[in-house]
DNA sequence: TATGAATGAGTGTTCATTCAT
DNA sequence: CATGAATGAACACTCATTCAT
């Protein structure tokens, strides 16, 4: 359904639309498949016209990635007011991203799936992005976990890989909330609350499971591929 | 580095042969950058070779999802023995997890990034396997918690995203292993077992964090993309 | 370097900040390869001045063959003043001929290099200009040879060969004076008089080289492409 | 016209009417305004062929002048046998040159309208067979005036001023020739010999013309384009 | 006098796919 | 069992040109 033909826009609307247009395409159809043909027809300009603003497809894309790494982070910073305490505030930050996502889901394709397929430079604007929603979640995460368990010994060396297990966690329940009927955003951060509280709270508390010493190798395939 | 020019093997070595140059290309370029020369090249035959064996670019990438999804599921089933103990098991499945994604790097990229990307017949396939791989883990999980704190309540509601969080972090801690220099297949399985069984346990043991009920709407954006 | 953007000017300026740039542009790019933008941004106005003033590309190539014709012949006819003897007069058009070119090199380029390449109708118009210093340039060698040698047979059948060879040989000297460092207007024109006055002055005075009359087909080759 | 559509040739044969259709077409059309697609029909393939087997536009267009380079050279060298005298072999040279320029038109625009105009590559290979060609046939030049006028003073700082005039002389009554209907290969050979053979033989017995001394500058034009 | 906004038609190039042998 | 020869259809990108103001 090609956008109504509006004629002599000034740049910046043209420039929006065409950016609409774009992130829709590029989410559902992946870089290399959306056509620029498509994009500018979808935007009701003419492909000439998107090659004057945008560039080339390259720049259109990383424009896309600028616009919705930009639109997510400022959501989630946005919901998380900094006078809450800290456990509000991860709760507040998290309802933030799970409706964010859930209202531009072709925005989100766009950074979660697409980007990541694509070229270092498109999968660094986005890890750019990912790394600073990491320490921002983070950082609430373990001072609302500090606060509840009053234990202030962080076992330091895994914090990267908690960090990157609970952005993968939140990230695989987006698209669940998205794809499920009737998840809300709420029931998605409540899920992840529950989980990512208890899970650190216990560990910081000292409380782990221990691997077994005594593991013979545990796969027995052949070489890597 | 195509493969050495050797000829008249037999139909099943060639196939393998070119679902190994197949999945090394699709998973390093993606389904759509993936040129069916590049993979003949690569496999050390001439392009209508592979048409005549794998009949299609769609199901030349149908056949490597399928082959890479049954060595996952495969590698994943065997390293959980079933006459362990359930925490035992679950921590032999995901080494075994970790450990065949780290030798198999380019199969799990075309599971967990490329095939995601392109059309519904191709996530179907992940799906399935995703599916079958979220049930094995997820009930492993179950049965530890139940062992470790005996309560048989199970907030039933909320399993399927628990099990959609713990499978997104086990993806997520699949991609950082592989891409952080010395991070073995057991940390992150540790990471991840410390993390979920914590969690799970306080979970089932009642203790959970609660919503505030006064929420406003958190996030006020407009309408969606 | 684009022109300094000057608002409002008259017409007859603006044309000739045209002209200069797409002389310039002609010249360096070719006909084909130089852009209207790239000339109107190069001429400090908008492209539909251009067309405003200039109506199509066709229609500003033609005006910058034109304008470096016209300024080519006058400068050549302005050296040569008509009251000095015959050779002193060809010895001046020379010199102002090569002086000329290595003052305009584009526009040398655009007459003797880009416009043959194009099209019936550049090429005519640029042998118009071309047979017009043909006849002029010729009639005063075969004056200054006349002067010299008192010979009144001219060998007619020939002249239009010695004036294409002529002319051709003076081409040839001026880009070769404008590519090489260090050689002087002064200094091709004397070489090409040298060349020619000798050569002619001996022709005329019967002095000839005989082709051989036994020849066989010296070249062998088969049809042409 | 396109050539019959010969199915199933080999590569050696149809690299050739490939080169056939492209020397043609740019030597009628010109680099830029020549189009691949003109090149395939003419040629009697489908535009991938020729990427196949010639990669892209500037290495066809390479590949022409290639071919037409050596084609002319080897013509010329072959022209001149080395055991005649050397006014007999200058004789044939040239002969041999204009035999070739006027079977193969379109092979000679190109080297000599259309390579010069684009790129300091193309322009760079022409540049070399020209040098090779003024080489040869400027020493044959020299050594007939040495038979014919016994001097061994040669005026050396000249040599290469009058070598371009001679290569550019011939150059132009190539085109003269192919043009004007009636002008055999062997009466354009014949006007540039005596031409060639008068000049230099009295530039080197001394017999010179001096231009004046007192020479204001002669042209007073502006600063350059 | 002057321009920001816009496009139809074309370019070079690539790719999945198929014959004929 | 295996391939050299070949193409239809598409794609990213550009350009001369016009309209509305």
């Amino acid at each position: 359904m090609p956008a109504v033909k509006t004629k002599r826009m000034p740049r910046a609307v043209r420039e929006q639309q065409m950016l609409d247009a774009a992130v829709q395409t590029f989410g559902q159809r992946g870089y290399m498949a959306a056509s620029m043909d498509e994009i500018a027809e979808l935007a009701g300009v003419s492909k000439p016209l998107v090659y004057l603003y945008l560039n080339s497809k390259d720049d259109l894309f990383s424009a896309c990635i600028r616009r919705e790494a930009k639109a997510l982070t400022e959501a989630v910073r946005a919901g998380a007011r900094p006078e809450l305490p800290a456990d509000r505030q991860l709760w507040a930050g998290l309802t933030a991203f799970f409706t964010h996502t859930a209202r531009h889901p072709d925005g989100w394709a766009v950074l979660h799936l697409q980007a990541r397929t694509h070229g270092e430079v498109f999968a660094g604007e986005v890890a750019a992005m990912r790394a600073e929603i990491v320490a921002f979640v983070t950082q609430l995460i373990l001072a609302t976990a500090r606060d509840a368990h009053r234990d202030p010994d962080l076992p330091a060396a895994e914090v990267s890989g908690l960090a990157e297990a609970l952005v993968g966690a939140a990230e695989s329940l987006a698209d669940w909330a998205n794809s499920t009927p009737g998840v809300t955003a709420r029931q998605a951060a409540a899920t992840l609350m529950n989980f990512a509280w208890a899970g650190l709270g216990d560990l910081m508390a000292g409380r782990r499971w221990t691997p077994p010493e005594d593991d013979e190798d545990p796969a027995g395939q052949g070489a890597p591929t």
